[in-house]
DNA sequence: ATCCATTTGTTCGTATGTATT
DNA sequence: GAATACATACGAACAAATGGA
């Protein structure tokens, strides 16, 4: 999966949903690290701040959380 | 018990849990001594800056008292 | 008293990772 | 993208207290 900077749905969008997607489908489970930051600016060859962008859409809705100095950990892997 | 280098909660703090644990359920009583930083960091292979920083938490939960050269001690097995 | 081993206390440097601006 | 701050962890070094031989 990767980013279509072409498309209509913003890159930081397009991020949103994949991740959602690996967390929905316990590809990532729960209280399990995502890759940190950097990792994805890599696989997904895009700026910090688009990355931050895309995570600040998962936090908000609670599907992940941040641990300073830890990394990003999945918090809910399904509906409940 | 041993420590989750993935998990969200950071490993001394994780530490801090299992050592807390030990105490309140009387496993270790008061008075006795804890393993030294150094067997701590053996058993949880944790470096002894994160094992000191364990011990300060327990410190200022009054729970151990630390005596330089002889070792830790446990202050209050059970809430009094 | 001297020496040595053990143990805690403290500090510095380095690395990683996130947060903020 | 860049710079800075903060949180966490590791390694190394040295000091100081203790206790045994």
């Amino acid at each position: 999966m990767s980013i279509d900077r072409e498309g209509v749905r913003a890159p930081y969008l397009q991020l949103a949903d994949i991740l959602r997607t690996r967390i929905q489908t316990g590809e990532i489970p729960t209280g399990r690290k995502l890759p940190s930051q950097m990792e994805l600016e890599q696989e997904f060859d895009l700026s910090r701040n688009t990355i931050k962008k895309a995570l600040d859409v998962l936090k908000a809705e609670d599907l992940i959380e941040t641990a300073p100095g830890r990394g990003l950990f999945v918090k809910n892997s399904k509906a409940e």
